[in-house]
DNA sequence: CGAGCCTTCTTTACCGGTAAAGGGGCTTGA
DNA sequence: TCAAGCCCCTTTACCGGTAAAGAAGGCTCG
C-alpha cells in the first residue's frame, strides 16, 4: 500500500491556489461563522477542483487530542467473537452507542498480535473484554493514561467494571432444577484458567479461579450444596464457549453410570451442544435430561427444545461500557441485572 | 473526556530530562540499532519513570503516512450486523486477517451518523459492506483517495469488488426443487430498493432493482420460468433480513388458496422464519413444505429440520476483502464459489 | 600515520494541521 | 468626530513526532 494520505494535496496547497492563508482553508472547514460566506464557498469549490477532501486526521488530532475512536480490546480470536452471539451482542452495543455519538469503534484482537498495537492505536479510551489481569496488553493500555473499561472481570479497583453478578444469576438456575426436583445434576463450566485444560475437575480448581466466570460455578454450588440433602455434582471444565465443547463435555457425562437428569451448562453454546448430544445418544431432553444454559442468545430460541436459561443484556452492556468510558458522572462499577427464562429444555426428572 | 494524550508529557520531556537530543529518544522506541544499548536502556527506564508510554500514535501516523489500520463501514445498523451471523462471519473473516497482519479494524456504521466520520477516519483504506452507489460516505470515501474494497456490489469499475455469483447460486436452489418435484414454488425475496416496501412484488421490480441481491431473485426466475412448464411464482419481498420478516412472509404465502409446496428465501434468516411460520401453522417440513434458504450461516444446522441452503464462504469473503486493500496484486473483481448444501429441509412435494 | 569508515549521537527540516493573537477597514454610537 | 467594536483574514506558534544529513570520536587497515 502506498502512502496515499498526501497524495491529493494539503491544505496549504489549496490556500497558495488562491493566494489566501492556510488559516482561513482551515476555518472554511471547521469554522464557516470566521470567513465569509462567499470565500468560504470559493475555498470548497477549489479544494474540490483540487480533490482536496479535507484536514488530515492524524494532523487534526494531533491539534486537538481527540481521535473521535475508542477501542474495543478483545482477549481472544476476534473471529470466534462474531461466531459467538453472546459477543456479538455485546459489540453490538457498543457499536450503536458509539453510531449514536459519531464515534468509530476499533476492534483489536490481543491473541496473535503485538501488543504494541495498543500503544500505536489512535483511540480516545479502551474497552477491554475478558482479558487477564497480567495481560501485557492491558497493562500498556494503563500505561497510556486513556480512560478504561473492563467488562465482566474486577482488574482494577480504580478502573470502571461492567458486568452482571453471575453467582446469583447461576444460584437461580440450580434453584430452579431443584425445584423441579432433579438430584442427579451436573455441570458444565467454561474455562476457569488459562491452561486449556478440559476434563473433569473437583472444587478446589473453582476455588482458586482467577476468573469471574467461576462465579457461575460457585452459584451453581451455593444452592446444590446445602438444604436437607447435599447433592454431589460432577463438573466439567471445558476450554472454550462453543457447541462442540459442550458435546464432548455431555459425551463424557453420558459415559456415567449413574447418568445425571439434568445439566448446568455455563453457556448456551455448551447448552446446545450437550443437547445435540443427548439427541444423538437417543436420550429426549427434557423428559430424559434437563439442560439448562446460561446468557439467552438468539439460538436459544432456535433450539429444539428452546433452551431454559439466564438472560444477560448484552447489548445494554456493550451500550454502558460506552457511556462509562466517555461520561464522568458514570458510576465506577454497575452489574446489570439478569433474569431466568424458562423454556422448554427443562422439565421434572423422569424416574420411571 | 479529557484530553489525556498529553498528559503524560513527551518525547522531547523524556529528551530534556536526560539532557539528549529528542531524535535519540525517538531512535529508541524505533530503532533501536542507532544507539548504543545501555543508552537505550536509560533512555527506556526514564521513559517508564515518567510515565511516558511511547510515541504519540497520531503524530508519528502524521509522519508516517500509516494508520496501521483499515476501516469497515457499514451500510446499516452496526447492532444489527452483529446479530446476523451472515455478516459478523464476514467480519470475523476480516478481524482475523487483521490480526494476522498486526492492523486495528476501524467499525463505521453509515446510517444514522455523521457522514463526516468517513473524512476524519485515521485509517489506510477503506471496506464497503453493502452500501448504495449513491451513498454519501462512499462518494466521500472516493474522494480520499484512499484504497478501497466493496463487498457484494459492483459500484464501481475501478475498485475492487469481491462478491459471490448470486445468479448460479439461486438457480443451483431451484433446479433442487424442481428435481424434487415441485411446482407451486415461492419465493421470499431480500429488499430490492431502498424503499422499505414489504409485500408481493412483479417481475419489474426485480428487473429495475439496483441491488446484487436481485440476481438471487434472478436466478430463480432463470430455472423456474423455463423448460417444459414455466411456473408462474409468487413473490414476496421483505425489507430486512430476519425471522420476523421471513415469518410474515410466510404467513402470506399461506393464506393463499393454492398453498406452495416449496418457498424459496433468500437468506437462511429468512428460511428459518418460514420453517417457524410452518410450524406454528401445523405445516410440516418438509414433508407439506421444502424450505431453501441461502447463506448457510450457523444457525442453519442448528434449526430443526436443518436448513438446505447454499453455502457462501463469508469468512473468507472478509478475509480476501483485506488483501484485496492491501496487496498490490489482488485481481480486480472476484467472485467466489458457492455450493448447494442440502439437508433436511427439502424433500420431494406432498401431493396426497 | 593518515584516509576512510563505522558507531553514536545531534541538527535541522519537515509532516498537516489547529489555536490564539494581531491587524486593517468599516460600522456604530455618544 | 473619534474611540470602540466587529468582521475577516493573516501571522505566528505550536501539536509530537520522523527522517535525512551532519558531526565527533574511535577503529581498521594499507
Amino acid at each position: 500500500m502506498k502512502p496515499s494520505l498526501n497524495a491529493r494535496g494539503t491544505l496549504r496547497d489549496v490556500a497558495k491556489a488562491l493566494g489566501i492563508s492556510h488559516t482561513t482553508v482551515s476555518n472554511a472547514f471547521n469554522r464557516p461563522d470566521q470567513l465569509s460566506p462567499e470565500l468560504r464557498e470559493k475555498i470548497m469549490t477549489t479544494a474540490r477542483a483540487m480533490k482536496y477532501s479535507g484536514p488530515n486526521p492524524a494532523a487534526r488530532m494531533l491539534n486537538t487530542g481527540y481521535a473521535q475512536t475508542i477501542a474495543v480490546v478483545w482477549a481472544e480470536s476476534l473471529r470466534g467473537a462474531f461466531e459467538d452471539q453472546a459477543a456479538s451482542a455485546f459489540l453490538g452495543g457498543v457499536a450503536e452507542a458509539c453510531a449514536e455519538r459519531g464515534l468509530g469503534m476499533l476492534l483489536f484482537q490481543v491473541q496473535g498480535t503485538s501488543p504494541s498495537i495498543i500503544q500505536a492505536a489512535v483511540v480516545d479510551g479502551f474497552i477491554f473484554y475478558s482479558v487477564a489481569k497480567d495481560d501485557v496488553t492491558f497493562k500498556l493500555a494503563i500505561e497510556r493514561g486513556l480512560p478504561m473499561v473492563v467488562i465482566d472481570r474486577k482488574l482494577h479497583s480504580r478502573i470502571p467494571y461492567i458486568g452482571i453478578d453471575n453467582r446469583a444469576a447461576a444460584r437461580a438456575c440450580a434453584q430452579h432444577l431443584r425445584d423441579l426436583g432433579h438430584e442427579r445434576i451436573a455441570i458444565v463450566s467454561l474455562k476457569l484458567n488459562f491452561d486449556g485444560y478440559r476434563g473433569f475437575i473437583d472444587e478446589q480448581r473453582v476455588k482458586s479461579s482467577p476468573l469471574d466466570l467461576a462465579n457461575r460455578i460457585k452459584g451453581y454450588q451455593d444452592v446444590l450444596g446445602k438444604g436437607r440433602s447435599k447433592i454431589p455434582v460432577r463438573i466439567w471444565e471445558s476450554p472454550s464457549s462453543s457447541k462442540e465443547e459442550g458435546r464432548i463435555a455431555a459425551e463424557n457425562f453420558f459415559l456415567e453410570d449413574d447418568r445425571p437428569t439434568a445439566i448446568l451448562a455455563a453457556s448456551d453454546r455448551l447448552a446446545i451442544g450437550v443437547i445435540e448430544a443427548a439427541r444423538s445418544h437417543g436420550i429426549q431432553v427434557p423428559r430424559d435430561l434437563s439442560v439448562v444454559g446460561f446468557d439467552d442468545i438468539p439460538a436459544a430460541q432456535v433450539v429444539a427444545p428452546q433452551l431454559t436459561t439466564v438472560h444477560q443484556p448484552f447489548t445494554e452492556k456493550g451500550r454502558l461500557a460506552v457511556s462509562a468510558l466517555l461520561d464522568e458522572k458514570a458510576p465506577l462499577r454497575r452489574e446489570l441485572p439478569t433474569r431466568l427464562v424458562i423454556r422448554q429444555s427443562t422439565d421434572k426428572p423422569n424416574l420411571g
